[in-house]
DNA sequence: CGGTGGACCTGCTGGC
DNA sequence: TGCCAGCAGGTCCACC
């Protein structure tokens, strides 16, 4: 479900609804997402306010008045959202805070690929899930300079290089599929092979990509929805992502798939090389 | 060393 | 209708 832009809706959807809210009780139903969770330290934030909401890579942060940030991770399958207090209690809601009108942030994540991590605040950014991420590709740290540079010495095609964390965080597979669409380069162009404008234009069609599914709202394919349950309108915009065998909007040729690492690439042969 | 494949989990869809 | 294979938005780690 959620790459950056979904991620960064549901901090936006959540913001006026948790500033200054206090996790009035904790319910911890699962014993493990990704990572066991660390009850303890998840009941202890039992009482603390709400501070600020950010987002770092694909984890939605939580920070509270008792130097510790919730770190939410919604992996393949989360959501994380305030519903009614007379909402029963969903089949896999594993996480949820009661807040002071009866309502409740819960996390619902069927296929448990997500993470719940408490941190201390100060430093969050040396934490072991942290410290190896590289730049914020709506942020000033990247450019087409920064891939060019970061893929000196690499192998592969782009389309894997561009959903390493390690080279731009927030890129997965809906978002590399259509950020090449847009720059017009193959997903299966080697790194090796990429010219310094080249660059320019992946790392433009990048953060355009992404600009634009978070003003639409992210990507619903199948039951992504916000922090209040609604679903975005991006996947109306999608122009190769499971699309294969549909007419490329841009010309004659027709939309295809391949497999790289394990996961569907979608592209245009006719206008992406 | 870097890149790929498999593993982790549940649920849905399509073919027989 | 049932069963099974294949696939799904992420990420880590063992293995070439």
């Amino acid at each position: 479900m959620p790459e950056l832009p979904e991620v960064e809706v549901v901090k936006m959807s959540l913001e006026p609804r948790l500033l200054g809210e206090r996790f009035r009780s904790v319910s911890v139903h699962a014993p493990a997402l990704r990572e066991p969770l660390d009850r303890p330290a998840l009941t202890a934030l039992q009482g603390a306010k709400v501070e600020a909401l950010r987002r770092r890579s694909k984890y939605l942060l939580v920070d509270l008045d008792v130097e510790k940030t919730l770190a939410v991770h919604l992996g393949m399958s989360g959501r994380f959202t305030v519903v009614e207090p007379s909402e029963p209690r969903a089949k896999h809601e594993h996480l949820a805070f009661g807040l002071g009108d009866g309502s409740r942030l819960r996390l619902v994540d069927p296929r448990r690929f997500g993470q719940a991590l408490v941190l201390p605040t100060r430093g969050i950014e040396s934490d072991r899930h942290f410290a190896h991420l590289g730049p914020e590709p709506l942020g000033a740290d990247f450019s087409g300079a920064v891939l060019a540079h970061k893929a000196e010495g690499r192998r592969g095609p782009i389309k894997t290089f561009l959903m390493d964390a390690r080279v731009v965080v927030g890129v997965g597979n809906i978002y590399a599929s259509e950020a090449l669409f847009r720059a017009g380069v193959s997903p299966k162009r080697s790194v090796a092979r990429v010219s310094r404008a080249t660059w320019d234009r992946v790392a433009e069609a990048v953060r355009e990509t992404l600009a634009q599914a978070i003003h639409e709202g992210g990507t619903t394919l199948n039951d992504f929805t916000d922090g209040e349950g609604n679903a975005g309108y991006f996947q109306v915009s999608l122009a190769v992502y499971g699309r294969e065998g549909e007419a490329c909007g841009r010309c004659d040729d027709r939309v295809r798939r391949l497999v790289q690492a394990n996961r569907s690439s979608y592209y245009c042969s006719g206008c992406q090389r």
